[in-house]
DNA sequence: AGGCTTCTGCCTAATAACGGGACCGTTAT
């Protein structure tokens, strides 16, 4: 079996990690990670780069040091330097890297000055009101870390969804291309379109338990068996993410799905008061929530029990489909912190079949991003003139994401602002205003009559970063007077409106935005993760702003504007 | 540690907030 790319790349990243709290050189830490990033993006296997006899070193970012370490790792399967320092460190530490507010310094401190060596511990601690003992660590550093806690523990030994989708393909494509197979379908919270995923669940509908069996182990992506009971067939792939199959006959293949999409509280929710002594055997899912007399609910309804409720009441929504979408208003260029030019993604946007997209860089509040001063405007609108003129076939609008700063103003002239197409309003600084301030900060930028949406409201990162502290009824309620819309912002890691707020938005008749907020092409890919949101806040496509024919897509965005 | 050039030595995403001790390290965006 040959090493994936994947397997190297996040060896290397744990291996960062390691590296950082055994308190190697910031610098060193980073050209790992580097290395790795370059190593998961690189289009051809490294195992085939030195059998084809070429050197390891000519992936950049990849010098002598590091090509050593891969190289062990292609021949014998293991990182020297991995095992060495994987040793040393308690595991628990690691884990604790990623809650916000410690970085490795802290994160040794706590280990010496308190004996913390994991996220239970931190919990304790926190609880005990222990932690501002150690040095560097007051009331206020705590309720940061306790905050971020919260959130890292709603998803703890989950994987983003995203990060699944490539394994789950895989599988299914492995398992269907096997002539004793006629499905292969993932389940489980997977299919209902959850941000996160504890363990893949497939359903397979075989007779051929053997030939399921054999397939697994050969397979590329196979780790080992876990538990040690190859009967459950619940196995690890090798970036250790949880998969379990569960093979039925063909025949019964629509109710296993059926009771492996779950959840369990909408399956209960569901059979109450039914007479459910003896289940269907059906071959689909329509065919068994038939023979039942039960709603056959999109799989992204069927996490809670509210939309049962709703869709009982008021039918069968018509979901949100990524073909409805018609054009991405939220992008990143090379002209802040985006990897590829206004012409590259208009081009991708183009091959994709939108009709309409706006590049939205950033201000210069977000100095890491190289955020545009007003100076730079000028120069950066020609820019998108011209590929306007150079990519025939789409229109390019023009936009910026605006930083919403602490006290609520923009972070750019109103003339300059006025000269756009779209512009969006976004918060990426001071993340730990109380609600008060934070809500009027989004208020006041909501109320600004040059502002048509925001981006990413809420702020959380998913198992990182809690979200502000938003009072939304009153964010829907200036919504409403003003025009202001809110976006679905498609990143993986933040697909935030959040499903509920979704679901409010489109009762109050708010029009949601869905983009990619793509920093370079392969990410305008995102979108489908924004409609499983959307489809999870039960949105429909006229419930969305960019659903509609560029014409009509911008009467609405320039609604506030009008009523000046 | 890696990349680039100066082929030995320097820089690595720029800057603000915070906390401890009055300038500097840590962390985050």
């Amino acid at each position: 079996m040959q090493i994936s790319n994947a397997n190297l790349a996040y060896t290397l990243f744990r291996l960062a990690n390691l590296m950082e709290i055994s308190g190697e050189p910031g610098a060193k830490v980073q050209a790992y990670r580097t290395a790795a990033q370059q190593i998961l993006e690189y289009p051809e296997k490294l195992a085939n780069l030195t059998l084809t006899g070429r050197a390891l070193t000519t992936i950049k970012g990849v010098g002598e040091s590091i090509a050593s370490q891969l190289q062990a790792m292609l021949t014998d399967g293991h990182m020297p330097r991995y095992e060495e320092l994987k040793a040393e460190v308690p595991e628990g530490l690691i884990e604790l890297l990623s809650i916000r507010g410690l970085g490795a310094a802290k994160v040794r401190t706590l280990h010496t000055a308190l004996g913390i060596a994991g996220i239970d511990d931190l919990r304790e601690a926190l609880e005990a009101g222990r932690l501002r003992e150690a040095k560097g660590f007051t009331p206020r550093t705590e309720d940061r870390i306790r905050r971020s806690l919260y959130e890292f523990s709603a998803h703890r030994g989950r994987t983003l969804r995203a990060l699944v989708e490539p394994t789950a393909m895989a599988l299914v494509e492995l398992l269907e291309a096997l002539p004793g197979v006629t499905r292969a379908v993932p389940a489980g919270s997977y299919r209902r379109g959850l941000e996160t995923v504890g363990t893949l669940d497939m359903v397979v509908a075989s007779d051929s338990r053997e030939e399921v069996h054999r397939a697994l182990v050969a397979w590329d992506f196979f780790f080992g068996w876990s538990d040690g009971q190859p009967d459950t067939m619940a196995f690890l792939t090798d970036s250790d993410l949880h998969v379990a199959v569960h093979l039925v006959p063909p025949g019964a293949f629509g109710t296993e799905l059926h009771r492996r999409t779950g959840s369990a509280e909408y399956l209960a929710a569901l059979t109450e008061g039914l007479d459910v002594l003896e289940e269907p055997l059906a071959e689909s899912e329509e065919q068994y929530c038939a023979a039942l007399a039960i709603p056959c609910l999109p799989p992204e309804l069927r996490s809670g029990v509210e939309s049962l409720n709703e869709v009982r009441i008021s039918g069968m929504p018509e979901l949100i489909v990524v073909g409805d979408i018609r054009g991405d208003l939220h992008m990143h260029t090379t002209h802040t912190d985006g990897r590829n030019t206004v012409e590259e993604m208009a081009r991708f946007c183009r091959e994709r079949g939108l009709e309409y997209l706006a590049i939205t860089d950033h201000t210069r509040n977000v100095r890491v991003a190289g955020g545009l001063f007003p100076e730079e405007i000028p120069g950066y609108l020609e820019a998108i003139e011209l590929a306007n003129q150079r990519v025939p076939g789409i229109t390019i609008l023009k936009g910026l994401e605006v930083d919403i700063l602490a006290d609520g103003s923009m972070d750019m002239p109103d003339e300059i602002m006025a000269q756009l197409d779209v512009v969006i309003g976004a918060i990426h600084s001071h993340f730990d205003q109380d609600s008060e301030a934070v809500t009027r900060r989004v208020l006041t930028a909501m109320e600004h009559p040059l502002v048509q949406f925001i981006a990413h409201p809420s702020g959380r990162l998913v198992g990182s970063r809690s979200p502000l502290l938003l009072d939304f009824d009153r964010l829907y309620s200036a919504a409403e007077r003003t025009g202001t819309m809110f976006e679905l912002n498609a990143n993986p890691e933040r697909l935030d409106l959040h499903d509920q707020h979704c679901r409010r938005a489109r009762q109050l008749n708010i029009p949601v935005v869905i983009n990619t907020d793509a920093h370079a092409v392969q990410q305008l890919d995102n979108l489908g993760k924004g409609i499983s949101q959307a489809r999870r806040g039960m949105l429909a496509a006229t419930d969305v702003l960019n659903t509609r024919p560029l014409p009509a897509m911008l009467e609405l965005l320039q609604r506030k504007r009008n009523q000046q």
